[in-house]
Order: C-alpha cells, then structure tokens, then sequence
DNA sequence: GATGAATGAGTCTTCATTCAT
DNA sequence: AATGAATGAAGACTCATTCAT
C-alpha cells in the first residue's frame, strides 16, 4: 500500500475544508453536523476523520485557513511603500476582502463572522484570531505612522488609536455586508472620508 | 395558584432570559443547553416551556431583547438637538455600549455577537436585526444631515455613505472589544478624529 | 360552602365525558392530553381531576360508559319476545349501534375500537368490557334457542356457536365501518340471509 | 464496516420488526418506548434508526408487514378454484388467522386491532389497511359469485353485500378472539352454517 | 370548592466518533 | 488506507399530576 503523495493529501484537506465552508455558512458552525460535511465532501466518515482528529479540529482549520488566505491578500497592501492614504486603504481592503471571500456557493465572510462568535467560548480559536488580528491592526499602526510622517493626519495622532479605528471600520464593514447586505467597498471610502473632510 | 399577575409574569420572563443571557455567554447560543439555562434560572422545565415554546424562541428573545434595550440608549442619543458631533456621537455611543452591555457576570456584547452569526442562518433573528440596526443606521443618516448643514462635514457628503461608515466603526468597536479586549471608547473618538483631521 | 348538587356533579360528568370523547375519536387515547381534553371541556385542570382521578380512569369511563349506554339500546332489542330473526335481528343492532355511535362531531364507535386496542394491555378495561361482551353474547345465545324452538335454525344447532358467529358479524361490522366506511346494516342483513340461503 | 449485504440488512429490520411486536402486543402501539424495541431488538439506538425513521415509521411497518404475511397465507385461499364454500372458507380462514398470527411470545392479532384503533387518527396507516381489506373482500365477493354460479347461495344474491357480511365475520373473530379468547375456527364455521340452515 | 402555574421524570431522536472488515 | 454501520450519551421538549392561593 503506497503512501498516498502530499500533493493528494493536501488537495484532500482542501476537497473536506471547501465542504466545511459550504456546509458551515449553510448552517452554522454548530448546527452542521458531521454528515453534513462527509456527504458534501463526497468522502467516507473515516477519511474525513483521517484528515481532521475532530469536529472542532475542523471548525479551527476552517476559519483559521479563511483567515491566513485573507491574509495573504490584506497584509500586501498594508506594507505597501509608500502608505496608502487612509480612504484609499479602506476601499482597497474591504474590495480585497469582498473578491477574497465571495466563492462559488458561498461568503468566507460569514465564516469570519461565526468564527468571533465561536471565539467567545473556545479559547484555541480565540487565541488563532487575535494572532491574526493583531498582526492586521500592527500593519495598520505602521501605516499611521507613514501617514504622520507624510502629513496626511495630524503629527500628534496616537498611531494605535488611529490603527483600532481604523479596523474597526473594516470589521464593521464585514458585519454590515453579512448582515445588511447594502454596503459597498466605495461607501466605507467616502463615508470616511467625508468623515474626515 | 389562581392567575398570576402581569408584573409577576414579566418578572419571571426576565429571571430566564437573565439565566440565559449568562448561559449564552458562556457556552455560546447552540452549546448551551436548555437544561444549562433552567438550573441557571433556578426555575423547572415546565415553566421555562411556559415563558419560550422553544430553544429557538429564546435565543431571538435573548438577541432581540438586549439589543431593544441597547436602543433605547442608544437612540435618544441619536436623535439629540442640535446633533452630537462625529467623534462626541461616536465615544458616547461606544460608552453607552460598555455601560449597557456590561452586566455583572456577563456581556451582552457578546451576546450581539453571537447574534449576528446566528442570524446568518436564522432568517427571523436576521429580520428582527435588521429592523433594528436599519433604524439606527436612519438614525446616523439623519447626524450626518445636521452635520452637513451645520458645515462640520462637506456640504456635498453622502448622508447614507458617511451612516455606513460610522455604522461600521460602532459595529467594528464590538468586534474588537469582544475579540481583543484591548479597545476603548477614546480609541474610536481619537482615531477618527485623527483619520478626520 | 355548600356542597354542589348531585345533578349539577353528574352533568359535570357528563360534560368532561363528552370532552374526552371528542377528544379521544380525534387524536386517539394516548395521544390525547389531558390538556387536550381539559381545554375541550372548559373547566381547569383541578376540577376535572376531582372527578377523575387520573387519565387512565378517564379512559375506563369514557370506553365502558359509551358502551353501557350502547348496551341499553341494544339489550332490549336481544330480549324481545318473541325473538326477532336473524337478519332481522342484525339489522336492528347495526342500525341501533349506528344511531347511538353517532353525535354530533364524533362516533363512538371508533371508541369502541380503541377500547378493544386499550383492553388488550389495561386488565381493568379489559374485564369491563369482557363482561359487557358476555351479556351481549348470552342474549343473543338466548334468542338462538328461541330460534331453534321455532324452526329458524336447524335444531342441532349449538347455540353458543350461533351467538359466536352472529356477534361476530356486529363486531366486524363495526371494525369495517370505521375502516372502510362503505357497509350499512343492510349489508349484514341482506348478506345474512344470502349466505343463509 | 464496508456495505452491509442486502440479506444482512432484512435480517436486521425483521429483527427489530419481530421486537417492535413483542413490544407492541405486551404493551400498546404508544405505550412501548422506543427504548422498549431498541432494548428488545439487542441493537442500539442509533441502529434502529437506522432501519427505521421514526416510531411513527416502525408502527407503520410493524402492522403493515404483518398484515402483509397474512395476506399471503390467505389471499391463496380466497382464489383457489373451485372456490371453497362459505363455511369451509370461514373455518380456513380463521384458522389460517391463528396459525399465521400466533408467535413464539405474541399474537400478531392483537397488532392488528391495535392497527384498526391507530389507523383512526393516522392516515398513513389507514391507507395502507384499507388497500389490503379492500383487497381481501374483492377476492370473496369474487368468491360469492362462484358461489352463485354453483348453487351454493342464491342467484339474486348480492356478492358485495355477501362480501361484506362475510368479511364482517372473519373481523369479529379477531376481536372475539383477542377479547374474550374464547371462540374457535370452528365455531365461525358451525355457527354460520346453522345460521343459513 | 376551584384554579392554573409549576413540577420533573420520561420520551423521542440526533450525531460525533469508532473500528471491524 | 478506506469504508460506513454501529454506538450510546446527550439534548429538546412533553405532559400527568399536584397544591398554594
């Protein structure tokens, strides 16, 4: 019995993590079932149990892999030099995470969504999130530095401050699409800076 | 036991939703368990049966209570003449967020949170959201009108625009609080006044 | 307090009775609630205990006093002198039992066949009806004798038999009518002689 | 545990069948729990649900299969040709009855008049039931004509009145049978005969 | 006497995980 | 390596009955 190449043991985790973002933005991380994700999978139970030791092992990979992918996109263009201006970052981010996380069939952001919700009583996850996010708003505050340095904003701005508004204008904007569904890109652009004129 | 009174009937409403909003808290809307939340509440099977028909009718009692409570805050402070400033509005409302939210023994911030997720596959908690954060988002629409007016934003600002931007920093302010902990009110008052200057 | 008339306990009787079997003929024995049969009657839950000590007591009354009033139309009918031949005789009791079973908005004789369903696991329900079942099928042994005395039947005939075979036919007379719906007394008549021919 | 043979999986449902009928006849269609079959079959839980969807599903099965092997030890009879005259058909169907129905620990006679009592209320079932009885008297009212042909009953004969009356008979002795237990093949046979004498 | 809210044991059913084949 | 049938603990919800008022 060959071992099975790398190649086709990664291609597999894939095959199970693209069921699980399917099922899991379907019907929640909670309320899909094991099944749910073997059938969609087109795997036998035991095979997807070779994959991920469990339930939860799954619901980690599956937000935490939504979120490195995320991540490969955004943090570019944090560390782009020179700094983009803030309402130019805004769009470009938020425009990165609309293209990022619109699939076939289904929205990584509503995975990001459940998984803050799931944060708040598995700590494993918790812990991966605020990796992730602090290392986003650690770019962001370097940008606010360049945007001291170039006088866009005031010489006096506290970077951090700036770097946590920031985000959160990002995060929220997440929260608005998967809830509302009638922001764009463009409206967390001029909305700030409007704000800022 | 001859008909218990209205007080009486309200009051034992309010003892389960309190249990639940800790349970929820917790151990999350869907781990938690009916049994998790009638031993929190001190009260039998029956009788929480006979306040909620179902699990699912006390988790949209559980969200859409809180968050009425939180608008009834929130709104008066929206609706103040003349209109509060973007960065005053914007540290008033986070304030009144952590000061609502935060309960001894739990935070219905969280709780907001997990709504939001919830929602994503619950279509009578997402429309019961949606009214909701609609109505606050009108509410911004109509500050970012005065402001315009009153010349502290651009006089050709996108009223709506400038209310999704805002929305998003509010919204953006729960995230982090809940997920990083490390955010203030000040934060989102300074940083956007800084982003704004 | 003055201690209620015995007319008035009767009718409250009556009232709860005619409750159940409602409630019994539409959603079964034990499918019913007592809840069910509470709310049909009017009256609160202690009061209809106060004259039912329990479910399964209701359920013994309901059955053997619906067949103990079938039972007075049906008896007379057995003792008429000089007695009515056969066919003539399963003509009456069928058409006796249907305009007895027969009330506005339920039929007893779907009760009947739940309490043959009930009796077969209930040993009290089980010997009131045998003794019921008994007198009925003594009577009618009675008239086979008066039917060999006068030349109806063969004289060697056994009557225990004869009565066996003739209540058969009303028992599965009323199994085929609430089953099938498609038979009428005249049926068992006219088939009777038929078959007697 | 690679796919069960089909043999293998008849063999586990008849398995679980034949504890829902011991289960079903000692303690009523709703009175036996699940728990009741799962620990009578030997299996667990999750197998029998396997096998079978619902309680609902497995009452259904449990009197439809029944009804189902007994329709293949009469139906034969009702066809045979020459027919057999009306009391050699009723004493060989009943016995028929008996042979079929009576088990090693129960009697699937009772199962059947707990069908006709749940067939009231669950139209699944008395669907089913009605498909089979239907199918029973067709084939004697096919009998009743021969019957005619040959000058054994008269030929103004009605055959589905014959038929009815007759079915009535077989019906009545299963109640008889189950709830005075005290009635014979023979006495359907020597009873109707007398009676046509 | 009457009321109806409360009790809590008991029921059906699901589902994460295992392991014999 | 892979399969998928089997396990059984756990969960949501019901309902006969009681008893404080």
């Amino acid at each position: 019995m060959p071992k099975i190449s790398d190649e086709k043991r990664e291609s597999r985790r894939r095959q199970i993590l693209e069921a699980a973002w399917i099922c899991f933005q379907d019907r929640g991380l909670h309320e899909t079932t094991m099944d749910d994700i073997i059938r969609t999978s087109g795997l036998s139970a035991g095979a997807v149990y070779s994959y991920f030791s469990s339930k939860d092992d799954l619901i980690l990979s599956a937000v935490t892999t939504s979120l490195a992918g995320l991540g490969e996109v955004v943090i570019p263009m944090l560390k782009a030099d020179p700094a983009l201006p803030p309402e130019m970052l805004a769009q470009g981010i938020t425009t990165a995470i609309d293209e990022f996380t619109t699939r076939a069939g289904y929205d990584l952001k509503r995975i990001a969504l459940m998984g803050w919700s799931e944060a708040q009583h598995n700590e494993r996850l918790k812990s991966a999130m605020q990796v992730f996010y602090r290392a986003v708003r650690d770019a962001v505050a370097e940008s606010a530095k360049s945007w001291k340095a170039s006088g866009v904003i005031a010489g006096d701005a506290e970077a951090s401050s700036v770097a946590k508004a920031f985000v959160s204008l990002v995060l929220g904007y997440v929260v608005q699409s998967s809830l509302l569904g009638d922001v764009a890109p463009k409206d967390m652009a001029t909305g700030l800076k409007h704000l800022m004129a």
